[in-house]
DNA sequence: CCAGACGTTGTT
DNA sequence: GTCTGG
DNA sequence: CCAGACGTTGTT
DNA sequence: GTCTGG
């Protein structure tokens, strides 16, 4: 899955890798992204197609929710069942979006300890993308809106299935268009998109496990640690 | 008709 | 909001 | 995802 | 054990 993950390409870069326009949000180099944090998503506006830079907040809440207590447990959306789940089935058909990261976590249980790794791409361009679904949200008790989003999971690949059975799909740039809704795309064509990232071109390596603790955001969290 | 549910993950 | 169960 | 907290009562 | 906060 992917609750946590790393987004330090500078804002400027965001922008130009993912074609953006408008007004960047204020926003500095992130090594450990948490879920409920405001966090850069992409997103297309569905008649001038347009491609913008916003923050939206990590973890869903369906339009019905009636406070936002549940939004930590809806940081991750199956592939395999998000367009019929009725927290996602709408979001899936008309308010898709991109998630830019560097790596994401994961742990891999050991015993009683878990050793988180990070995972990315051998690409050269970043940052990547995840899949990702978002919605508005009224608050009733302040009437105050409320973009949240959600992170699109499928199986692991062979790189990555040691660690952890499930990853977080990530879309290569031929694909952005027909997610983000400037393609006309069926549900057909969207389920095809989900899929996962192929294994030779994903790389892993442990890291500190200071990564655990939210508190923490510092460069070395993505450094490769040395095998005690 | 109204009431109630609606999600993911990991673990043994 | 929208669907299912009673 | 992990870290950290984890209670009750009555009232408008 | 289970839920909330980040």
């Amino acid at each position: 899955m992917c609750g946590r993950f790393a987004i330090h390409s500078p804002t400027d870069q965001i922008a130009a890798r993912f074609g953006t326009v408008g007004q960047l949000p204020e926003f500095g180099p992130r090594y450990n992204a948490a879920p409920l944090q405001m966090l850069p998503v992409v997103r297309a506006h569905p008649e001038t197609k347009e491609r913008r830079l916003g923050l939206l907040r990590w973890g869903l809440l369906p339009v019905w929710s009636k406070d936002a207590a549940g939004a930590a447990r809806m940081i991750n959306a199956r592939a395999e069942s998000v367009p019929e789940k009725p927290a996602f089935r709408s979001a899936f058909r008309k308010r898709r979006c991109l998630i830019p990261f560097d790596n994401f976590y994961e742990w891999k249980a050991d015993g009683k300890a878990k050793q988180p790794y990070a995972i990315g791409t051998t690409g050269n361009e970043k940052p990547d993308a995840f899949a990702g679904l978002w919605e508005g949200w009224k608050d009733p008790a302040t009437g105050e809106w409320l973009h949240t989003f959600t992170i699109i999971t499928t199986t692991a690949n062979d790189a990555t299935r040691d660690v952890h059975d499930r990853m977080p799909v990530i879309l290569p740039p031929a694909d952005w268009p027909a997610w983000l809704g400037e393609e006309e795309a069926g549900d057909d064509r969207l389920v095809g998109l989900m899929r996962p990232y192929p294994a030779d071109r994903t790389r892993l390596w442990p890291v500190h496990r200071d990564v655990g603790n939210v508190r923490n955001d510092r460069v070395d969290l993505i450094e490769p640690i040395n095998p005690a």
